[in-house]
DNA sequence: AAAACAATCGACTGATTAGTCAGTTTTACC
DNA sequence: GGTAAAACTGACTAATCAGTCGATTGTTTT
């Protein structure tokens, strides 16, 4: 592993359990095993090795998250298949799960570093789809997509509390009939 | 007001907007137009003053919250009326609601700081009536809880986002709506 | 093989900041 | 009105930390 790669890991794993403040740049250097001045060589400021970091995450995670999906899917099968997948990425990543919640609610945090991502754009046609087609609530695509990410964090978090429903694939598919009623029409 | 109290808005409303470290305690007291040492007088560290706003701020929003469901209400009502206080207040302090949101997302915050509060076992006991009556989804009660929390949560960045539609009953409503789908049985 | 360039090191620094403290003013009480 | 306690002040300090820099090593190019 190269260097700048080194540091984002060893710096990951600092943030998620001291945060950013919490955690000099002197010491990420220092349990990467490399020197202070490489870390300034790769990123110039502390800020943009975070940015840096973010995006590379969200990166990581679209990719995985949208290779999961089979063509001819239906579209809750689409939708289902991206929110397990998104939620078994953070399950299985922990420390990058919390470094991007800690990143979202802080304040060097802006939607304008979000709107980049191709993913957004990606999630926002699915969800219109689903209002075309009238199988999903008559309101902005916006909300339906941010309503599914909130349900990605109350899942991860409440599966991370209860470890023992992590392998309960039944569990998991309660959690997304959750998700799925939030935003779907109900049939009556 | 005292200085103490004076102490704390000055400083939610910094920390709103430069993060816990990007607010230096001197900058506090400062802009408090008190002393440097009165801030350590009442606060010993600048974690118990982290600490003390986060428990006063949510102590206020329960208060403000539960006093506004009425006696005889319907389990729904009184959702409802829980879910409407809580995204109201939280648009109507949106340093409060920032605060609060980076304090959760950081590493100081833990589980048991949240369990000491009385709401907390407030509303377990309302998910749990909902399940046991049928209304609800035959799932754990502190799942019915974390979703409606995440519920709000997303129900005031959109609001938030979307400033026209502040004002819209009908559109909160309409959130009110995907919040209660994602907890109760439907009926098909 | 020489020159040019990139990667790497680690000691150093200037600025910042949480918390202290010795002394002053205000309040509370007898 | 005397005194004890509490509130309050602001200059000070010890420690910390982001970022620098000059020196060194390794790699590529011609």
């Amino acid at each position: 592993m190269d260097k700048r790669t080194l540091l984002m890991h060893t710096a990951k794993r600092l943030f998620a359990v001291n945060g950013f403040y919490g955690t000099p740049t002197a010491r990420i250097a220092k349990e990467a095993g490399v020197s202070n001045g490489i870390l300034f060589h790769y990123f110039p400021t502390k800020e943009v090795l975070i940015n840096a970091m973010y995006l590379d995450l969200k990166d990581r995670l679209f990719v995985y998250s949208t290779s999961q999906v089979y063509k001819g899917a239906t579209l809750k099968e689409s939708i289902y298949t991206l929110w397990l997948a998104a939620v078994e990425w953070n399950l299985e990543n922990p420390d990058d799960f919390d470094f991007m919640q800690q990143f979202e609610n802080s304040p060097y945090y802006s939607l304008e570093l979000e709107k980049s991502h191709g993913y957004v754009q990606m999630s926002l046609e699915l969800a219109q789809k689903g209002i075309d087609e009238d199988i999903f609530k008559q309101v902005p695509s916006t909300l339906v997509f941010q309503t599914m990410s909130g349900m990605v964090e109350t899942a991860v978090r409440y599966l991370r509390l209860f470890k023992e429903t992590q392998e309960d694939t039944e569990f998991k598919n309660r959690l997304f009939e959750m998700a799925w009623d939030a935003i779907s029409k109900n049939k009556i």
